[in-house]
DNA sequence: CAGAATATGTTGTTTATACAACTTTTCACT
DNA sequence: AGTGAAAAGTTGTATAAACAACATATTCTG
């Protein structure tokens, strides 16, 4: 599973992601130049497209790596999405989004586009994971994974749109008996 | 004078400095290791090797680089050993070594020996530099310099040592009629 | 005190990065 | 539209760093 690898491939990479991330609080994305990624690195230009094809792949595994460093253990290891494990999902996924504003300057919708899908992708893996577990019958599970992570997603999304500042227990209320209704065997 | 370097030294030289200076606020120097020290860089140990010969190496390199980024362009650029830059000298001096013994751990007198040594060579250096271009004969300047940096030094480092507290203008009072008059051309 | 463990140095080889010197792409501008 | 400047990529070569393997030295411990 891990692949031990030459600490300057990962020091290099650490200094590339790091730099970018820096670069993001002030600077907004599109106008990031690889040089300006490069230079805070203290790296070589031709040495970024050694690890990253362009800016895109490396903002890529940006959000791949703080969306997995936030998630809980217990939902890592959950073996059945409960109304915990759904409140913990739904949760996870409105701190990555405020998270995510707060930090970086997103200009173009194209760019929080990318970001939207990315997320919901890695939403709907860790659904899918937890219901395979808890479902014998592995038919629907991708199906139901695609439903219940955009519903997550999108709920969450509006919620951090429209009322930036309330709490979030009232979202919770709101996504958590959909899905649960949704998954249940009732229907 | 300056030369150009691979940016890969610079970069790995300076994680060593780095780490070494970190390691230093909770480890006592003795207790550091080669290994400690590349560990914390992210560099294998033999690295080390091709840019210290070993930790006194460097240790002597950040001694010398803090001091020479505590010295005001005034001290630098000055064209006489005057009451104002003398002030300065002693000044920077006390603040040197509260500096540095807030944030270093020296166990062994011998440590304490090594640094004493070279922020006197230091002070002697720019003191030296100073009167050169203040006084057209150079024959004593040499000895000069190492009286007047070894008077500051010894009289500041009894200063910190006795009243670690209390504000150094006194301390001033004391050295600067001391080192004037000694430098005057009267004597 | 012996010997086990740990730290210090050293060396030959492999590999990642630096760099210069390109070509291609993008984009501002009058 | 067309030109010049800046950015994006690419490639061959030189070198710094990684690493394993080794020898020696130091420190710890029963």
């Amino acid at each position: 599973m891990e692949k031990q690898q030459d600490p300057r491939v990962l020091r290099t990479r650490q200094l590339i992601r790091e730099s970018f991330i820096e670069l993001l609080q002030s600077i907004q994305f599109e106008s990031i130049t690889i040089k300006d990624i490069a230079q805070k690195a203290t790296i070589n230009r031709a040495t970024f497209y050694t690890h990253y094809e362009d800016k895109y792949a490396l903002l890529d595994e940006v959000i791949e790596q703080a969306f997995k460093e936030m998630i809980p253990e217990q939902v890592i290891h959950a073996e059945a999405l409960t109304e915990e494990i759904g409140d913990q999902i739904i949760l996870l996924t409105y701190r990555y989004i405020v998270d995510f504003h707060q930090t970086c300057r997103l200009d173009s919708k194209s760019i929080a586009t990318l970001v939207d899908s990315q997320i919901k992708g890695m939403l709907q893996k860790t659904i899918e994971d937890i219901l395979s577990k808890e479902k014998e019958n592995h038919q629907y599970i991708e199906i139901l994974a695609a439903i219940t992570s955009s519903a997550i997603y999108s709920a969450t999304y509006q919620w951090f749109r429209l009322e930036k500042n309330s709490h979030a227990d009232l979202l919770l209320d709101i996504v958590r008996p959909y899905i649960m209704r949704g998954l249940s065997k009732q229907l």
